[in-house]
DNA sequence: CAACAACCCTGAACATTGTTCAATACAAAT
DNA sequence: ATTTGTATTGAACAATGTTCAGGGTTGTTG
């Protein structure tokens, strides 16, 4: 009796949440099998009855992460007035805060590179794509008359420069901003990019919305 | 005879360039100590006379690709009008065009992470540094009235989101967006952070300047 | 030229890790 | 109770960064 099912499903959610308190605490090159095994008390072979290989353990710590993030997002956009403007810099914002809140955690979900040839799983795309939905929609309000495609570009755009001015400015202490000025850098270049995007702007607005 | 400091040399520049082959071709991942050894012809622990450790030889591999790097962005930077925001244009299309001509060695710049407690070396620090002057100049020519500390700041905001928009970009072949319309992205939102930045625009450019 | 010291190189050995697998223990069914 | 299929174990394997004692080479000195 004691239903194998359920314990071995009870395991795996053990080995997930072990996975994501060490990856967590000494960052992803800090994961071994023997200490997931130890952790979670089987023999570090008994691991790949609950998951193939470490690959798709770590995507499934991503995937938590990921659905965090997503209500970390969620949050921020209706905790606020919804013009659309200051909404895409709470996002931001928020994007910023959660990288900084978990910064091991939100490092591993671009660290990690999948092995060669072995593709990632659909499930895993989909944790990704979501993500964008939250800054589509404040799009949508602010350019009424362009199409969902170019929207969507533009989304993917925008998040695309917030990653990266978050994931520069948390890479290094040596050189690394303060994060309330990395907030304060954040806020004033979405406005920008924002206003810029608006814009009914001087000489040189060709190339943006062709 | 036979100069055994220059044999030495001649090695290690051997080391270099092979380790530098080895990544652009098979990735960071791929880069393996017998292999190299093989490559230059020589045993797997002399790679150890040669640099201290892997951790040596991949960023000496780094600061080649950085040179690289800078090279190709002074090019863009003087190779056609001068107005600071075509120049910050060019440089920017400049910065995707050397990653997607240079994917594995350019991922390998910002994968590579430093084991715990050992510390980047200096003349490392440096090689990142020197990319920023570029984007430097132009601000200083569109914001003259700016101290030099805020536009190193807003310098460094700007490279980090066209590296994010880059990163994210190329990431991956599924969703990933065709090189002429990223690049056409990338022009599109750096006119727009710039004009945004400019802005003596609307309603709300209030925490962007303070 | 000979002896010697310093250094380099070799290749075997070690430690760590992800992964596999034959043997064992266990659970359910007949 | 016996059988059968599955889960678990822990030893073994393979890959890989790193170290090291021993042998060889180089350059210097008498």
């Amino acid at each position: 009796m004691s239903k194998p099912l359920q314990r071995r499903e009870k395991l795996r959610a053990d080995l997930i949440l072990a996975a994501e308190r060490i990856i967590a605490e000494r960052g992803l090159s800090g994961l071994k099998t023997r200490d997931l095994a130890r952790e979670i008390g089987c023999a570090n072979g008994a691991v790949y009855n609950l998951v193939a290989d470490m690959d798709e353990l770590i995507l499934r710590v991503g995937s938590r992460t990921l659905r965090r993030l997503d209500e970390a997002l969620s949050a921020a956009e209706s905790a606020g007035a919804p013009l659309p403007q200051e909404t895409l810099v709470r996002i931001a914002l928020a994007y910023c805060d959660f990288a900084a809140e978990n910064l091991q955690l939100w490092r591993a979900l671009f660290e990690h590179r999948m092995e060669a040839d072995k593709v990632v799983p659909d499930w895993s795309v989909d944790d990704q794509m979501r993500l964008f939905r939250h800054i589509y929609q404040p799009l949508v309000s602010l350019f009424p008359k362009r199409g969902p495609e170019e929207l969507e570009i533009t989304a993917r755009s925008l998040f695309s420069a917030v990653h990266g001015m978050v994931a520069l400015g948390l890479e290094q202490k040596l050189v690394a901003v303060p994060l309330p000025a990395l907030r304060k850098e954040i806020a004033g270049l979405v406005r920008a990019m924002i206003d810029g995007l608006i814009a009914p702007a001087g000489q040189n607005r060709a190339a943006a919305g062709s």
